[in-house]
DNA sequence: GAGACCTTAAACATTC
DNA sequence: CGAATGTTTAAGGTCT
């Protein structure tokens, strides 16, 4: 429900949530209108594409290069323009984040949509096309980082030597407007992911990758940490950090470790040239090394659709030469500036570590699919190193290690719920798509915790996930908000809105009982209930399927094989408390036509379910703390317990069962 | 286009 | 009385 990146939150928030709202609104916002265009020009378009006829697999490459070159390059635009502050969300943001999918879409006119392509190309076609792509991808936003590294580099080398010679007064005064920095950018880094993610272009799984990013910027966003950041002063026990904040121009030295793997092969030409469709200069080209301060006569890559592009500040500017006044007065050499600049760097050496890792397991993901075995990409080792180096500690990885490799490219709620759509989308992706909430949460938990991204789960599946972890399954409304501030960053901030929209749920919603108790009241969840309210759309039909991986960049993918994967992306089902063996039949309502139906029995899937789960236990509502057994009563094999539903009958019951475990899949 | 779902906002009632 | 809880209604979005 909330997790959907906060776009909701942001349009429509309150003044009060703007801090928050704003970052998460614009992601939202951005992301929402990303994913719409992107969704529309991949899936959409297609009739357009379709007029072309079919084409040659040669040609179908070429495309879907170019198609993959040119989101790369708007990302690495967006990140090169120092990742616009979230302030702008809505107009500029929007823009930006729709950049992407619209310069895609008007690339070429012959581009296929890759259902399109898919129809076309056997999936071993499609496979090596996506390997080649992914391949290509990579490399240029690694040399372009690389880059972008050197030149934020020299800007801070040049700033550095000039601060020397300034007072540092004021440095405390400061500290503020450091943290709201970091934590924008923190939120911008988030976003630019999620923005990629749901554009396809970077698969990120919370436990990995995200948590490197998260990482870093928790450890540099916590207020204590930020001076030393900004000083430079290496925290002691936090070796990831240290490297970037010690000289924070360690630049060289980090860009060259992580960019090393980039070197080789430069794929192909530089883009800079290009000129996206809408309408922003391309700036790509390293060409300035020292690209702070010149402008170049016309451009300036912190200028653009007439705002100044520096992090944090979305001054506009009539005109290229108010702009470097601006620049010079506004981001001149000083503290904010550099620390900015080091967050700058550190998101781009995130980025980095992130698109190795995403892009090793994309190898394994393949490899372990029998797709063609890749032949490993020149940067996926080395980045790794790099990666494991810069942030010893900052990744937690779940226990779900084993299942890494295959296991979803993202955080599987991320990927699916958040590539699709900002808003409403998310959840049902999460929710119905049946991505398992439980599972999802145990394998990324840490990502979640730490990270303020939404949550691609809707308010109800939350807050019945809540409810679920608790030993009797029941939870006050306090609870249930303090568990969703443990759980989630995203909900530690814009509690007005979250919290006013959980108890809405709550009420809403008959799945959630409320018992009175000694205390007072608290909530249960009713399982027949909840189960009732998924619609059963999404049997494992393969448009489901496609949708959800479509934002995985697999559009390109057969339904069979997207099907395979989209099941691949299922979290194991780890979370404990929640075993589930046949999980199977967690995965995906494949069988039956209807989950919704109380009736109806899903013969596959309930032989796989342990027979001790005995139905009531989910379908009734919980029992109230006062109750002494009531925690064991979860295994108590008796259906007894009023169920709501008398009509429920056994098959039911294996429904309930199957997915509490799993949760969500119905 | 209709219907189902979601989210957010907000007004209002009730309870603590 | 004010804050926390609950309930409802309304509006706007997305997706099937």
């Amino acid at each position: 429900m909330m997790v959907e990146s906060a776009s909701e939150t942001i349009r429509s928030a309150p003044s009060g949530q703007n801090g928050v709202g704003s970052l998460s609104g614009q992601a939202d916002g951005s992301s929402a209108g990303a994913a719409g265009t992107a969704g529309g020009g991949a899936g959409r378009d297609p009739a357009a594409g379709d007029s072309n006829g079919e084409m040659s697999p040669a040609d179908l490459l070429h495309f879907q290069q170019q198609q993959a070159l040119q989101v790369a390059r708007q990302f690495l635009l967006q990140q090169a323009s120092g990742l616009s502050s979230p302030g702008n969300s809505d107009s500029k943001q929007s823009a930006s984040a729709v950049q992407v999918p619209v310069s895609v879409a008007m690339m070429s006119p012959q581009m296929l949509t890759p259902q399109q392509m898919q129809q076309i190309l056997s999936p071993p076609q499609l496979q090596a096309l996506l390997q080649q792509q992914q391949a290509l991808m990579l490399q240029q936003l690694q040399e372009y980082y690389k880059k972008q590294q050197e030149q934020l580099h020299l800007q801070l080398l040049t700033q550095q030597q000039a601060g020397k010679q300034q007072p540092k007064e004021a440095l405390g005064s400061k500290q503020l407007a450091f943290q709201q920095q970091l934590l924008q950018m923190q939120q911008l880094q988030q976003q630019h992911l999620l923005n990629l993610q749901r554009q396809g272009l970077v698969s990120l799984q919370p436990n990995q990758a995200s948590g490197p990013l998260q990482t870093l910027p928790q450890a540099a966003v916590c207020p204590t940490d930020l001076p030393q950041l900004w000083k430079g002063e290496g925290a002691p026990g936090q070796p990831a950090e240290d490297s970037v904040k010690q000289e924070g121009l360690d630049l060289t030295g980090t860009a060259t470790t992580a960019t090393s793997f980039a070197a080789p092969s430069k794929v192909s030409p530089p883009l800079s040239h290009h000129t996206l469709p809408n309408g922003q200069p391309t700036v790509l080209t390293p060409r300035r090394d020292s690209s702070s301060h010149e402008e170049t006569p016309g451009s300036h890559p912190l200028y653009g659709h007439g705002e100044c592009k520096w992090p944090g500040c979305e001054t506009l500017c009539e005109d290229l030469g108010q702009f470097i006044k601006h620049l010079n007065t506004e981001h001149a050499l000083d503290d904010r500036s550099t620390a900015q600049c080091r967050v700058q760097m550190q998101v781009v050496q995130q980025l980095e570590i992130q698109l190795a890792k995403e892009s090793e397991r994309l190898q394994a993901m393949m490899a372990h699919l029998h797709m063609r075995p890749s032949e490993p990409k020149p940067f996926s080792q080395p980045v790794t190193v790099s990666a494991a180096d810069s942030f010893p500690d900052g990744l937690v990885h779940p226990p779900t290690s084993a299942a890494a490799p295959v296991t979803p490219l993202r955080p599987p709620g991320l990927g699916s719920a958040s590539l699709h759509s900002g808003g409403p989308a998310r959840r049902r992706s999460s929710d119905k798509f049946c991505s398992p909430i439980s599972s999802e949460l145990a394998q990324n938990h840490e990502f979640y915790k730490n990270a303020d991204v939404r949550p691609p789960f809707t308010y109800a599946s939350l807050i019945r996930q809540a409810i679920l972890e608790t030993p009797d399954r029941q939870l006050t409304l306090n609870e249930i908000y303090n568990w969703f501030t443990r759980m989630f960053a995203y909900f530690r901030r814009n509690t007005a809105t979250w919290k006013n929209a959980v108890r809405h749920n709550l009420s809403l919603h008959k799945c959630f009982v409320r018992v009175e108790n000694v205390k007072g009241a608290v909530w249960t969840v009713d399982e027949r209930e909840y189960q009732k309210r998924r619609p059963p759309k999404m049997t494992g039909s393969p448009t489901l399927v496609k949708n959800m991986i479509s934002g995985l960049s697999y559009g390109a993918l057969n339904a069979s094989y997207q099907a395979a994967l989209a099941e691949s992306s299922f979290p194991l089902l780890n979370s404990p408390g929640m075993l589930n063996p046949g999980s199977t039949s967690s995965l995906l309502p494949l069988s039956h036509d209807d989950v919704g139906a109380p009736g109806e029995p899903l013969p596959s899937n309930g032989s796989s379910t342990p027979p001790r789960l005995s139905p009531p236990q989910y379908s009734h509502q919980v029992q109230v703390k006062e109750e002494p057994a009531e925690a064991e009563e979860d295994r108590r094999p008796g259906p007894p317990l009023g169920p709501p539903n008398p009509s429920a009958g056994p098959a039911e019951d294996r429904d309930l069962e199957e997915e509490l475990p799993g949760e969500e899949l119905s």
